[in-house]
DNA sequence: GCGACAG
DNA sequence: ATCTTGTCGC
């Protein structure tokens, strides 16, 4: 894995770099993070964070020099601490023009760059090919929240053929790093690289493992299930139940293909029960079809809308 | 250029 | 993901 950088305390450290009378936008503060598409972090940090009277926080404003929202629920608060500043307006809004602040370029990666390297890595790493053994036992791992910062995972083993549980393992921990679209995995997968080792203590490896989350449907072909599958050199799927990108053609087929640059990175699998479609993609290890047809063998229709596995683990996640 | 964005 | 209130269907 890669050291997971702790992006609050970085936001915390940088916010203090803006000089009284002056402002960043949202958007500004993600790209200097490594990645602008960061910026709603960035603006939810803003909203709820461990404040204090001296903290900096109000002059993190909306790239349109709206104020965006504020901390202790009263932007009014935010708006006198800024024009007490200094801060110039028009219309209500702050111009971004006179009163927006860069700092000097330094050259230093910001904290998401080692992650994006990560991913790069994890997408050369994966292997989109045949699956090489046995399938005798499926697993299914998901986490659940059960307080603020903390992640409870589980995982279910089921038997490949007739769905019956097996086996099942809970483990809580913290859960430092916030829910980043497109980093997901830098949030859940240290927990369940810990469940992990716990099952190959107890010799309880699957063959094949379900993951709530994308594997190559993912921007850089780099999702959770792809992430673990590389890190423990095991086949997974990935199996989500709303789309993070690509798109799907119009029509009532069972399947439909997921297209992201031209390219088949998933599949909609719509059933009967429900209009709603659920993803899936390739994590590690297995082709398209086949994770497709281990979704359908894996996939109790008449109980659930989503394959068995995947069921069991969110219950179990939850409890 | 702007919006959308797994859990 | 979690929270919260209201509604629907078995």
């Amino acid at each position: 894995m890669v050291e997971i950088p702790d992006l609050p305390a970085w936001l915390n450290q940088f916010l203090r770099r803006i000089p009284s009378g002056k402002v960043m936008t949202y958007g500004d503060v993600a790209r200097l993070m490594g990645d602008v598409s960061a910026a709603r972090y960035v603006a939810e940090y803003g909203r709820r964070h461990e404040h204090t009277s001296d903290c900096p926080c109000h002059r993190l404003v909306r790239k349109t020099g709206e104020l965006g929202q504020y901390v202790t629920g009263d932007v009014q608060e935010k708006s006198v601490r800024l024009q007490s500043e200094g801060v110039i307006f028009a219309d209500g809004k702050v111009d971004l023009d006179r009163s927006g602040w860069q700092p000097e370029p330094n050259g230093l990666p910001g904290p998401l760059s080692g992650l994006l390297a990560y991913q790069d890595r994890i997408s050369e790493a994966v292997q989109e090919c045949a699956l090489k053994n046995n399938i005798n036992r499926v697993a299914g791992v998901d986490l659940a929240y059960p307080e603020k910062g903390i992640g409870q995972a589980a995982c279910v083993i089921l038997n490949a053929e007739t769905l019956e549980i097996e086996n099942e393992l809970i483990r809580r921990e913290p859960v430092p790093f916030p829910y980043i679209p497109r980093y997901l995995a830098f949030r859940e997968l240290p927990l369940l690289l810990s469940l992990w080792e716990e099952l190959l203590q107890q010799g309880e490896e699957p063959d094949l493992i379900f993951v709530d989350g994308n594997g190559l449907l993912h921007p850089r072909r780099a999702g959770i299930a792809s992430c673990l599958g590389v890190e423990i050199n095991k086949p997974t799927i990935g199996i989500s139940k709303s789309l993070l990108c690509g798109t799907v053609p119009e029509g009532s087929d069972q399947e439909r293909p997921v297209l992201y640059h031209d390219q088949t990175i998933g599949m909609a699998i719509t059933s009967h029960r429900s209009s709603k479609p659920f993803y899936v993609s390739v994590g590690h290890q297995i082709t398209l079809s086949e994770a497709v047809r281990w979704m359908f063998r894996s996939w109790k229709q008449a109980e659930h809308r989503l394959p068995e596995p995947i069921f069991q683990a969110d219950r179990l996640s939850r409890k």
